[in-house]
DNA sequence: CGGCAAGTTGAGCCAGGTCAACTCCGGTGG
DNA sequence: CCACCGGAGTTGACCTGGCTCAACTTGCCG
């Protein structure tokens, strides 16, 4: 089979369309059957995967849109312990019945729940997938431990200037753009990096006091100082930035 | 050839002879290769994994101890965004450049650096190894997401109790032993919480007050009451005991 | 047995959580 | 087209969990 074959509701998927996803490195069989025996699904803010579904349809590939996986405490504090975009494949195979968090859409999401028998034989047999999913898995794994480091010891200031670059680096057209997309909302935010809203905000207004950054809207940011806020991140948060004559910047520290 | 010709320092290893791990997977002629252009590694408290080695020899695997991965921050303060045990098999190719964190011991490690280019064949190849492997990633993945979710809003006492939970959950013989081995140091074990090792010894003496948990000695726990402690870490910290006349013992809440 | 790092205890303080009031904004219906 | 509504975001005032610093005890290793 060609690939002149793909079914209508692949082409349009990122998975398929983008040559780094996994979609993209299957042969046009293996992708045919891929297709046939899987299910896309739209979701839309707040709808959650239920754990009766996931344990039919364990693995879930994300097209677009942002999931979270929430851990829901007693008393009815959430956290956000992840955050799954465009690419990443979530195999839950063998882990719904632990107290796994629950997978909640935090906007418009678009993914496909693949068939484990089909997903299983490709990953035996297709190399090519098989490295782009494992790239992908370790992604997923480096990115947790990395924020798990970020919320960790940092203070408000500097996990949200981690949470910038965060978001940079995942931005599609990585393009050293200074203009961030902020895919979450701020109380998602706010969830994800084990804070109140109202930090979250204070410490956007600081930034911006400080001019390092610039909010045109809630989901769009201005990067006007990146070294600065690279420091920040770092755990200098006390820096600023000081014109010398010439025209240069120099990073000082404060006190 | 025959596993009876397995090279000496596998023989001792426990990604050989424990038949869930990755090397008991292995054909003789794989482990064999694998063996020969592998090098074993000893190391003790505070020794590092140098990026330089890394480049080199980008795949480690752990026989026995904790291995840290610890972010520096600028101003000194340290945090463990991740432990790796018996069984862990750290993927780190392609990722030295970046700002990953470092590699060090928090007691005495072995571990095996393993070739790449027979892990990559291997991977391919040994249907059986990649499934190890791959659940293997997934359980840092998750383990790390899990993390998170524990160290973004739970207070200090719930997040010693979910680390406690997490030892028992790792333990070898999991045997449902009340007893818990506490594999890090305490100011390891801040670092990793993300509080200070003030508060952690506070915490073990709370939960020795309230008779939930027992501490014959720094490294070692025995839990009195499992569900109690089940129920602090998952965010009702205010939980006490109340014995009923029968015997039984209900789970009350203080206030 | 001495020396040093790890762990503990106590007292004071501050970053950020909490609570309440308010504004902003997008969607809905008349 | 505007009035209304509800959730999201912001702002201010206050309060507290846990960080800080310093002094002390314990445990381990040579």
């Amino acid at each position: 089979m060609k690939s002149a074959e793909v079914k209508d509701k692949c082409k349009q998927c990122s998975l398929y369309s983008d040559s780094r996803l996994f979609c993209s490195k299957l042969r046009g069989d293996e992708l045919c059957e891929l297709s046939d025996q899987s299910r896309t699904l739209s979701m839309k803010r707040g709808d959650t995967l239920k754990a009766k579904a996931l344990e039919t349809w364990p693995i879930v590939a994300i097209d677009g849109g942002v999931l979270s996986m929430q851990h829901l405490l007693q008393d009815g504090r959430k956290t956000i312990a992840a955050l799954f975009m465009r690419g990443d494949i979530i195999d839950l195979r063998d882990i719904s019945n632990r107290n796994r968090g629950a997978l909640i859409a935090l906007g418009n999401v678009s993914l496909c729940r693949l068939s484990t028998q089909v997903f299983e034989r490709i990953m035996e047999k297709n190399v090519m997938a098989q490295k782009v999913i494992w790239e992908n898995l370790r992604d997923q794994a480096f990115r947790a431990i990395d924020h798990s480091g970020d919320i960790a010891k940092k203070q408000a200031l500097e996990k949200l200037a981690s949470f910038i670059f965060e978001c940079r680096n995942r931005q599609e057209n990585f393009s050293k753009s200074e203009i961030v997309d902020i895919p979450v909302r701020r109380i998602d935010l706010a969830e994800y990096l084990g804070m109140q809203p109202e930090t979250v905000s204070r410490c956007f207004k600081e930034l911006e006091k400080r001019e390092i950054v610039e909010a045109p809207s809630l989901s769009a940011l201005r990067i006007k100082n990146v070294p600065v806020l690279r420091r920040i991140a770092n755990g200098d948060k006390d820096v600023t930035i000081n014109r010398i004559d010439n025209g240069r910047i120099k990073v000082l520290k404060i006190a």
